[in-house]
This record gives C-alpha cells, sequence and structure tokens, in this order.
DNA sequence: TGGGTCAAGGGGGAAC
DNA sequence: GTTCCCCCTTGACCCA
C-alpha cells in the first residue's frame, strides 16, 4: 500500500504553545483512513466477498455503488465520456448526468479500483489528460471522477505532510525552550559567579561613551570603537545575529 | 445518533 | 474563454 500512509501516526492531541493548526486538526484523521489505508474497512465499499469487488469490466453492472445506483453510467458509451470530456468543461458534463440522476447515492469505489488509483498515483500524482481517459476506462469511471480521486488523494498526501512538518517543527520548538531554559540557568550562575569575585580589570577602567547604532547594532563611539584614531576595540565587537534558526537547534545560532 | 470518512460540488487563481 | 489545480465545504454513508 501507500509508503506514506505506513508512517507514524503523528498524534496531534499533543498541545504547543501556539496552539495546533486548525486544518491538521479536522483532517488529522481523514489522511490516515485513506482508501489505501481501510480496504478493510467492511464501510469501504463491498468486501471481497462481494460481486463489486472484482475489478470492473467495462459491461460491469456492480462497478460501484454509484455505478450501481446510476444504471446509466455503466452504459455509457466512452466515445460520449471522451466527447463530453472534451467539448467544454468536463464539470459542466458531470452536472447534467447529476440532474439526470437527481436523488443520488454516494459513490464508493472498490477496493480493487482504489488499489489501481493508488498505484497510478505512486507513478504520478497528476494525470495528464491522456492518462486520465485510459485510466477512467480502465476503471469504468468517469474521468472526471479519476480526476476528482487525484484531486482529493493530493490534498490527503499534502495533509499528511503538513502533519509530519507539525511534528518537527514541535520538536524543534521543544528542544530551543529546553535549550533556552538550560542558558538561562547559565546565565543566572554565571551571574551568581560574577558577585562573588573582585570586578575584573577592565571594569576599573575610566568608563567610555559607547553607543548602539541602531541600524546595525554594532558598539560605537567612545574609545576603541575600531574606527577612531588609534583606535583598536579592546574587545571585539560582533553584530548581534538578526534571525533565530531554530532548525540549527542552538540558541547560539 | 454523533462523529469520521470520502466522493463530489463549487469558488477562485494561474497558465495558456 | 478554457482547463487545471487548490482549497474549503457538503452530504451520503458507515460504525461504535
Amino acid at each position: 500500500m501507500m509508503d506514506m500512509d505506513h508512517e507514524e501516526d503523528t498524534c496531534l492531541s499533543l498541545s504547543l504553545g501556539c496552539g495546533q493548526p486548525a486544518a491538521i486538526r479536522n483532517h488529522h484523521r481523514q489522511i490516515n483512513a485513506s482508501p489505501a489505508l481501510s480496504v478493510s474497512d467492511g464501510a469501504y465499499n463491498n468486501g471481497p466477498s462481494t460481486p463489486a469487488a472484482r475489478l470492473p469490466s467495462p459491461h460491469d453492472s456492480t462497478v460501484s455503488s454509484f455505478s450501481t445506483a446510476y444504471p446509466s453510467l455503466k452504459d455509457e458509451d466512452p466515445g460520449e465520456e471522451v466527447e463530453a470530456e472534451r467539448g467544454g468543461s468536463s464539470r459542466a458534463s458531470d452536472e447534467e448526468e447529476d440532474v439526470s440522476n437527481a436523488g443520488k447515492k454516494k459513490l464508493r469505489l472498490t477496493k480493487e479500483q482504489s488499489a489501481l488509483l493508488e498505484d497510478r498515483f505512486k507513478e504520478h500524482s497528476t494525470l495528464n489528460p491522456k492518462q486520465k481517459q485510459v485510466l477512467a476506462k480502465q476503471l469504468n469511471l468517469r474521468p472526471r471522477q479519476v480526476e476528482v480521486w487525484f484531486q482529493n488523494r493530493r490534498a490527503r498526501t499534502k495533509l499528511k505532510q503538513t502533519e509530519v512538518d507539525y511534528e518537527f517543527l514541535k520538536r524543534c520548538c521543544e528542544t530551543l525552550t529546553d535549550e533556552n531554559r538550560r542558558l538561562q540557568k547559565e546565565v543566572n550562575e554565571l551571574r551568581a559567579m560574577k558577585l562573588m569575585v573582585a570586578p575584573p580589570l577592565y571594569m576599573q577602567l575610566p568608563a567610555v561613551n559607547l553607543a548602539v547604532c541602531p541600524s546595525c547594532d554594532r558598539v560605537a563611539g567612545g574609545v576603541g570603537d575600531g574606527q577612531g584614531k588609534g583606535g583598536a576595540a579592546p574587545f571585539p565587537v560582533v553584530p548581534k545575529p538578526r534571525f533565530f534558526n531554530p532548525f540549527t537547534h542552538s540558541a547560539a545560532c
């Protein structure tokens, strides 16, 4: 089955300070219950024991519950399908069909249909019109149905990736929080030590006028700003970091 | 019966 | 204008 579906099932009930993306919450289960994952789900179409479990042939009247519900679809001339897809919007052609199928039942793809769609999706996550036509014919579905399946499948993939990204960023956040806490503690300890020892020599020098450039945050002015006459800075002037990179896993970056 | 799942509807943007 | 895609939503269906 789908590789990505074997990934660790991320637990999104874990809380993050900034909260969890609503989209992830709303669609979390949707991904993990994709057809590829839940083929054994009795709810997912007819089980293997049913005639509909067979890979449908163009003349199969039990291709899916949708086709079963709409005999007009199974008898549809493939040429007409192509024409419907080619001429004007495929949506428009579907609308026409839907009008004739008022009171519609929900389509449930068979396991075989889902499996084949999954296989094709593994090869390419998008279909060109020709591939769509061929696949639709193979599955005895309308091209629009194949198209919709791929759209929904891409959405599930993207959502799954969002979940993975979310978990990764959450772990980054936790790591940085820990490091920040540790460094804060270290700072406090150093401050405490500093109070206990005599002030260093440089602190006994006369005070100088130091200014921080608002644009670059460099220390400037006074004696030893590195730019004045003969003024070598008493210590290196390092610009403050402007960006905080959570991916380095170091607050020092 | 409420919640989860998923095919499908439909709006909107991009490319041509 | 058409087509394709993304995105959000809807509604049928299923199950605990």
